[in-house]
DNA sequence: GTCAACAATATTGTCGAGAATCATGTTGTG
DNA sequence: CACAACATGATTCTCGACAATATTGTTGAC
């Protein structure tokens, strides 16, 4: 579907080296270098490449004419831009979700939810991930603007790499159930106003996260301690 | 920049070809093959191919594995779907601008105002579309959220195809830069909320002319007339 | 010892040819 | 005549080798 050409092959590379990122085996910053990688995946270096591309146009990677590919970083600033804007994304899309909820929906999703907690118990992240995706996805689906949603699928992608540090901790992991039970509840309830809320505030410890991570130290930090710019979230909260 | 590799060749490859979609020299559902292209414009089949996973990354064509690419067509549910985000997005931009506006913006958006009614006049389409460009992304790029400029960035290249027929006008183009003017004036007088409305209002007028040069023969024409959703654009509109 | 110019290595970009795949035309059978 | 099976041609995809470029290491003069 959203594939732009190829078959499996090219996709489980994309999908490999797109784990070895979200889990922190590669950092941002890290060179990735097409000979290395051709090498241990038994990938031509061909099929390295375009899975560089690709993982460019997901926003993974960044590449510089001869100069290869690097794990994308983002300066203080960026995620503090991005998250802002997943913000409104998100809450745009709650608020066109048909309320009250269509049973098939409460019921895909409560299937999603069981799995999904029984995954964090085992604490098998790779799967977690998927179906913390599919949750999400699930709800921003119904609302009736595919654009919309591929934006936010996009900038969730995009953020993967920010997100791993959230991942890493089992506190915050551990919150996440309980959290999309409240947003099931809003769901059922048909309470509007409280789940444009959860869709939003459920972004901010992943954020958080990644600051204390990066406290400081972050590309630009001379600069951005200097500038920091008071965060225009508010909009984002105000119902 | 935002160039993902490449030097200038690969550039002014990728160039005409988007120029060829937006003047409607390639239609949508046109198939682009690789040789034709490749002896065209006297370059390596394999830069062509570069150049057409860059038109797909930027959404202007289509590519399916093994049938190769086409020039992206829109569904009518599609469009109205893409406009309603341009809608919020740019709505969102306007939003943030700081008002009364610096006068070096002002400055600057008057002096590609002036030329860019030159060139209406003169019927010069190809820079009378630069400059449109440039002004409103001037406009939007005061707003402080570099990720929502290139949301907004992104849609509008995405939709160089769609605006072509508005292009193709000249009773609309005349029409711009008066609107334009307006934008000016609302920014100069600082007033938010007709802003914020010019900004979004300004987008009809192409997707009409689509409409009205797709009507009823685009793509799935038959389910589209049947299920005519009544638009949300409503929301766009209330201040 | 420091620095610039040069040489060597590492890495990425480009190309052309052949393999794989899809679309079309043709033939043979019922 | 209708239709499936096959053969042909067109087009895309993949690979390996070479060229271009960047990075690192070395030398020699001052």
């Amino acid at each position: 579907m959203s594939k732009p050409q190829n078959d499996g092959q090219l996709a489980e590379l994309v999908d490999r080296i797109k784990l070895d990122i979200i889990f922190g085996r590669l950092r941002p910053r890290e060179r990735l270098i097409e000979d290395d990688l051709s090498a241990q995946f038994g990938a031509s270096r061909h099929l390295v490449r375009t899975a560089f591309t690709e993982l460019q146009r997901m926003g993974l990677v960044t590449r510089r004419p001869n100069k290869g590919a690097v794990v994308r970083d983002f300066s203080p600033e960026e995620v503090d831009e991005i998250y802002e804007m997943r913000a409104i994304l998100q809450r745009e899309a709650a608020s066109r979700v048909p309320l009250p909820a269509h049973p098939d929906l409460i019921a895909r999703l409560e299937q999603i939810h069981a799995e999904y907690c029984r995954e964090v118990d085992r604490r098998n992240l790779k799967r977690v991930c998927e179906l913390n995706n599919e949750f999400h996805h699930t709800i921003f689906k119904a609302s009736d603007n595919r654009c919309l949603v591929d934006l936010i699928q996009r900038m969730w992608t995009e953020t993967l790499g920010i997100r791993c540090y959230a991942m890493g901790d089992p506190t915050l992991l551990c919150k996440t159930p309980e959290e999309h039970s409240q947003i099931l509840n809003a769901l059922r309830t048909g309470n509007r106003k409280r789940l444009m809320r959860l869709c939003v505030d459920h972004l901010w410890p992943a954020l958080e996260a990644y600051k204390r991570a990066h406290g400081g130290w972050s590309s630009n930090a001379m600069q951005s301690t200097a500038t920091e710019k008071p965060l225009r979230l508010a909009r984002a909260f105000s119902d």
